[in-house]
DNA sequence: CGCATTTCTGCAAACCATTGCAACTCCTTA
DNA sequence: TAAGGAGTTGCAATGGTTTGCAGAAATGCG
């Protein structure tokens, strides 16, 4: 089965259309390998795509996200990247330093989550972390 | 000595100049008893003072989260909010679906760090974190 | 105090993200 | 196949935040 129909079918069955627009940002993100942002998204798309707008980008991430296919992290100031959810769910940790990203295993994270389920029984949805601090070298 | 004496001092031991624009946003914060909001801010500025520009604001807000007087957090999708570190650091767990806030201890996220420390050696600054989910109630 | 230097402010413009709306497209049902 | 309804898009406008710059204010020094 191709990664396109792929993508159809997982849209249908959560009650979405599956637009040409759509598959487009789909697969932008999808095969981006890493972080990108709602521009670079856009500019991917003129190029395989007549014209796309970028509140239609950005609702779409939107939906995206609530289906839990991407993660939207705040790196920073700048502007917000989205993220293929794929196996290995894991985290960022950002220097501030020398601006270096290191990546965290989910695990630590989980663990959080478990305890705040435990004491509070706050279900807390995290996909995606990033957390700034300063690196070993640069301490 | 005056709150706002220990204020000016707190300035020029960072080598920053205490203007009564920052001043005046530094009570501000202080006294809000809370979060505050940039605007919110603005407006209580104004009251006090004859005119204040928002990107002084912001400015100022930028300032003091840089040294640690204060916290910034993305509270959803809407306005940034402020707060006065004070000595009770803690963090917010935010329901998606009922909109309620409830307060986690930073224990928990201090145990984070920690873990973080040992295992790659990166000091995480977390002032202020917001975990979104659903809460036990609306689960 | 007066002057040179650095820092800070207000203003305007730019930027990123979101929202309302009318037109358009897709899907369902008859 | 035609019609109706729901979902989606592009466009324009808006809101919150950031940035560049010229003038103003604060600081250090003779």
């Amino acid at each position: 089965m191709s990664c396109e129909d792929d993508m159809v079918r997982t849209l249908k069955e959560s009650g979405h259309r599956p637009t040409p627009q759509r598959l487009m940002i789909l697969s932008a993100v999808r095969h981006s390998g890493g972080h990108a942002t709602a521009s670079q998204i856009l500019d991917q798309g003129k190029e395989s795509y007549s014209y796309i707008d970028l509140s239609t980008v950005y609702r779409t991430l939107d939906m995206l996200r609530e289906m839990r296919l991407v993660s939207e992290t705040h790196m920073g100031r700048d502007q917000h990247s989205y993220e293929w959810i794929g196996q290995d769910r894991h985290h960022h940790l950002v220097c501030q330093r020398c601006e270096g990203v290191i990546q965290l295993d989910d695990r630590f994270v989980g663990a959080l989550s478990s305890e705040i389920l435990e004491s509070y029984g706050f279900r807390a949805d995290i996909d995606h972390l990033a957390l700034f601090g300063m690196c070993r070298e640069c301490q």
